[in-house]
Formats: C-alpha cells, sequence, structure tokens
DNA sequence: TTGAAAGCGCTAACAG
DNA sequence: CTGTTAGCGCTTTCAA
C-alpha cells in the first residue's frame, strides 16, 4: 500500500532515476519535471525507505545514543531537548544502544555495525566503560558529554566546570566569606576533578588557604550532600559559605543545615550546581550555576555530525572539544557572611 | 571491510543462500556445513545487515519511543532498565521519535514509516497529543504507558493506581486516623483519576466522609505538594494524615510541614508515590507506594511484541491492558495518628 | 541438502 | 535534461 519511487515514475510518466533525482533536489532536474514528481508523490503520500537509502550505500543518518548513569540525570530531559533540534536540523535518527550487556558476546560496536550507526553519543560518568576503547578502536565517530576519552574520531562536550566553581568562589568572597567549604562529586569523574580544580583556584584568588577538613562529600547525591553538611556543622569552625558540586548534594545539605537549627543563607550560604527543577523548588531557592544542557546537545549533535562528514584528522584535537560556558543563577540560598564571621 | 554474506559464501565453498539458511538456523543445512559457516562468520566478524534485512521485507525489528513529559520523570530510567531487557530479549532495537515537531509536516506516522518501525511506544502524561489519533488510525501498534487510549492495535500499561490509593487509607485508618487529606494530581491525567477515584474508595471502605477541603494540589510536583500542604495546615482542623499524588509532591508537603513546626510523623503522617530516589534520601524517609517502573517497561514491550506478531483482532480490549500491582514501602513518615485526635 | 535467481527500494554511473 | 542499468546485502522461492 505505501508508494514507492517506481508508483510514482509511474504515474508521472518518468523514469524512477528522474524520480530520485527530483527527490533528492539534483539540479539537473527540469522545473516543471520536478514540480510534477514532488506533487505526485504528496499525492501517493509517498516517504522514503530508510532501509534502501543505507542499503545503496550512502549514508544510514542513524546515530547511536549510549547511556552510562544517563537517565537518572534529573537534567537528561533538557539535554535530550538540544539533541532533538539538532538531530532534526541534521536530518538524523537515534537509535539507543543498550548498556545491558545480555552476555560477554555483545559489542557496541558490532551493534552499531548491524544497524549502520554513523556515530554515537555517549553520556555519563564512569569513563572505565570498555565499550569506549572499543570504539576508539573502531575509528567509529562519537561525541562524549562530561566525559574525557580520546581518539582521533572522538570529540566531547563540557560545561566549564572549573571557571563556574571558581567564579562561585569569588562570588561568595566578594560577599564577605572566608570559610568556604566545598561539598564534592564523585571522585574519579572528569567533571568532579574540573570542579575541584576550580574550587582551588578560587581559593587562590583571593589567598584563601585551602583546609582539607573543608572538603567533603563523595557523591552528586543528596544524600552525600546531607552527610557532608553534617560533618561541616560539627567543625568547631565551622564555614560560613559551602559550594557544591550538584543541586542534589545542595539540597542534602540544606536539608542537614535545617536540622540543625540553622538559616541558609543567615548562618550558611549554599551554592549549587545544574540548577535543576528542585533549585527553584527549594526553600529557600538554591542559588546556583546553571548548566546549559540543551546546548549542551545541540553542540553534541553538531560536532558529531562534522566528525562523521569530515576527513578524519581534519580537525585538531582541541577543536574537538566544546566547553560551554555556565550561568550564576542567584537566588536566595546566599548571602552575605555574618560579619562576626568575618 | 565489513564481511557480507557473500564474503562467507566464497571462503567457505557454498552458496549465499546456503549461508543465508545456516545463520538463520534453517533445519534443512547439513550440521556440518552449518557449522562451517558459522565458524568461517565469527572469523570475519560477520555482522548482519540490519538495512538488507529489513529491506527484503521481513521485519526490521525497529520500535520507535515516543516523550511527551517523558525523561523530566524522575523514574524514567528504571522504566527503561526494564525496556532494554525485554529489547533484548526479543531482538528489537529502539528509535528515539522526536516530539519536537519543526514545522506542520511532521508526522510521527510517517517518520515511522520511513523508518521502518514496527510499533512504538509512547510514555507521558498529556493525551491531547494528535499523534496518538494519527497512531490509531494508522493501524500501527502501540503501547502506551499510564495513557488511556484505544484502538485495535492499541495496548496499555499501567499501575493499579486506584488500588494503591485504597490501600494506603486502609492502611492509614488502621493506625487511627480519621481525618485523612489527599494531595492530588495534574487533573486531567489518566492516572491522577484513578488515583482520586481510590482515595474516595478508601475513605468509603471505613466509612469516612469525603471533605472537600481535603483535596488539595492540582500537579505532581514539589511546588504543588508544598502549597497544597500550607492550606491544608491552614484549616481549623486539619488532617492528621495525608496521601499524595506523587514522592514529589509528598516531599514538598513535608517541607511545608516542617516550616510550619510539625513534625512528620508526630503531628502528621505523609505518604507519597512513586518511590523515586529521593524519597529514600528524605528526613524522614518517605513511606511510600512503589510503582514497579521495570516491570512496566518489560511489559510493554512484550504487550507491543504481541500487538506485532498477532492477528490484529485477535486479542481483546481487556486483553490489551496491562495493570501491574504496587508495592507499599513501609518507612518514616508514617506513624500512629494522636490519641487526641482520634 | 544445496544452489541459482529474483527482487526488496533506492541511488548513481553512464549513455543518450 | 532524461532514461537504462547495475547493484547495495539479504531472504526466499524454485529447481536440482
Amino acid at each position: 500500500m505505501a508508494a514507492n519511487i517506481r508508483d510514482i515514475a509511474r504515474a508521472a510518466g518518468v523514469s524512477v532515476s528522474t524520480v530520485s533525482k527530483a527527490l533528492n533536489e539534483y539540479p539537473s532536474v527540469n522545473a516543471e519535471t520536478r514540480e510534477k514528481v514532488l506533487r505526485i508523490a504528496r499525492e501517493l503520500r509517498y516517504e522514503p525507505n530508510a532501509a534502501a537509502r543505507a542499503l545503496v550505500g550512502q549514508r544510514s543518518m542513524t546515530l547511536g545514543v549510549f547511556l552510562t548513569t544517563g537517565l537518572a540525570h534529573p537534567f537528561f530531559a533538557s539535554l535530550l531537548g538540544g539533541i532533538d533540534r539538532a538531530l532534526r536540523e541534521k536530518g538524523y535518527d537515534l537509535i539507543y544502544l543498550s548498556q545491558a550487556r545480555l552476555g560477554p558476546e555483545y559489542s557496541l560496536v558490532r551493534h552499531c555495525r548491524t544497524r549502520n550507526v554513523e556515530g554515537v553519543l555517549a553520556f555519563g560518568l564512569q569513563d572505565t566503560d570498555l565499550s569506549f576503547a572499543e570504539l576508539a578502536e573502531a575509528e567509529l565517530p562519537a561525541v562524549f558529554i562530561d566525559l574525557d576519552i580520546k581518539g582521533s574520531r572522538i570529540g566531547m562536550v563540557t560545561s566549564d566546570n572549573a571557571q563556574a566553581i571558581r567564579e562561585a568562589v569569588g562570588r561568595l568572597h566578594a560577599l564577605g566569606h572566608r570559610r568556604i567549604a566545598y561539598v564534592a562529586g564523585l571522585a574519579g569523574t572528569y567533571v568532579e576533578k574540573l570542579r575541584k580544580r576550580g574550587f582551588r583556584q578560587g581559593l587562590e584568588d583571593h589567598g584563601l588557604a585551602e583546609r582539607p577538613e573543608y572538603v567533603v562529600g563523595d557523591d552528586f547525591t543528596q544524600a552525600s550532600g546531607y552527610e557532608a553538611m553534617q560533618r561541616l556543622l560539627a567543625l568547631v569552625e565551622r564555614p560560613t559559605a559551602v559550594v557544591c558540586c550538584s543541586d542534589l548534594s545542595a539540597l542534602g545539605a540544606m536539608q542537614a543545615a535545617a536540622e540543625r537549627g540553622l538559616s541558609v543563607p543567615g548562618d550558611i550560604s549554599v551554592v549549587g550546581f545544574d540548577d535543576i527543577e528542585a533549585a527553584r523548588a527549594g526553600r529557600p531557592a538554591l542559588t546556583t550555576i546553571r548548566q546549559d544542557m540543551p546546548g549542551m546537545g545541540y553542540a553534541a549533535v553538531a560536532l558529531l555530525d562534522r566528525l562523521i562528514t569530515e576527513e578524519p584528522g581534519s580537525r585538531s584535537e582541541a577543536d574537538r572539544r566544546i566547553v560551554l560556558p555556565t550561568e550564576w543563577v542567584s537566588r536566595d540560598s546566599c548571602g552575605p557572611a555574618a560579619t562576626a564571621d568575618r
């Protein structure tokens, strides 16, 4: 029942190759012929068959997406928004690549080959996954989000994590804070490494010494933030401001402060990271560092497209890394340091 | 460089059709021949070409997934876990269908046709989306999660929402609660309709009258729960227990109670719905109703597979609806009603 | 039990 | 500017 190119050719009284050319906007087709073909295609509700196109050896226009921590990320939805937009603009479709290996014989690269996947988008925190090495080896173009993987056809998109935290420290300093703590995220992850680095740079910028007891936390979760804050509040000389690696941990931290009877930002200021929905809903509303998730998604697909279509090696290592700026979102969880604490 | 069926045939000294049959486990091939073919296929790292398979007119083994509210759902990750498992078991791949219409000419069904999608999985809250009618019309098999759509090749998977809330009311009643309120979710959604119905049934079961002022809230968000609880606490005769439509709204409700200086569960008991991660992390840890998200995902794919492979009309309306049981998760936010309040 | 051949829908030489 | 033809990789009659 579905019309194909031959049906159109017959109805239009031209050859299939002419139809193909008309449909693909070849310049060599007579304007009238093209219009006629296009009109008939519409009438017949013609839809090109992607499988046939892929088979004939050209592009499959298929990208794969591989998620490690993936969807648990509270802002994956916004990432996807940007990915989606870029996908449409470039004409790609996205296929989901399972992270659940059923049996050791499963291979990401083989899966991609079978489905004619032209490039893969990977997202997550763990870079320990073996598949990544496999990807690089296979020369399959790939773009990682927040993951530091190298390879000739591998790109990366991330936020300017270090700069963001560094700036946060600066802003707290400007508010009079001198005892600034950092609630760290999962050790070993790329973003955590940079955020911690940014924290140190921020302290340095203002001649503040780093105190080991002011660096706590070991995960991006709410629970980690909660416990971290408890430890901070048990200190003899407690911090007046806390920069957190994530909104979730900041929320946990605020919870701990509230239980302790401390007011935020009256007694202690708190800064988050990400700007998830709950940041706005929290009491007090969380001051945080917004990542441009849609922008990252969009940039990732655009970069992947370039990696696929350009000559391998035509862009430099640096040229395959995209670092997006973050945005300081001032809400209610930060305030001036109490004067007694200065 | 990628080996194809002809390469195998050549290397094995047999015909391509024999190779095809061996690869597809036709019984008519000689055991020795089959072994030889399989061995060579492995040596050559042969991977079947999905496009060619789809083209030759058989199954494409491709499912589409369409998300409305989709990924914003905090537990979409667990849903996906179940989907993933079923996908592998049945041999399907999943392609992401954009919800972002670029221009009015985009059509979900056409997209599916182009990509040879055999069936679609849809998830979300809004059933107002026009594409759904289009799906039913096109006779494209589809399974909806938490969405009440009907059609001859359309199925649905959901939790037993009504029963879950009804049971929650019963449990609160058993704890001595008589003034039980309900924090409702987004009006007009399928799950909300059933949860509210369950609440009423629960009250009826125990001869409790429904008080209009005890039904508040209008969304599944934390903000909605927060405001709802504020209204509840402003009442002259405030409830001693609150059943919430979601964990998020329950968390918001607890926040409001805490701000008001009320203890949970000492002064007021709170029940959530979903069992998201934050439920466990909350203080007090939230007593809630767990939905079997992986189970729903798995069931959805399995049902879709049946809808695709079985004769249309071979299963009854009721047979196309799968309702999964929920589980009561007792944590710390519920306690006996204060005796004075009985 | 095996093989030859046709053809799925499309694109791309090449010839006219 | 248009048409003829070959062929992408695979499955499936049909005949041997």
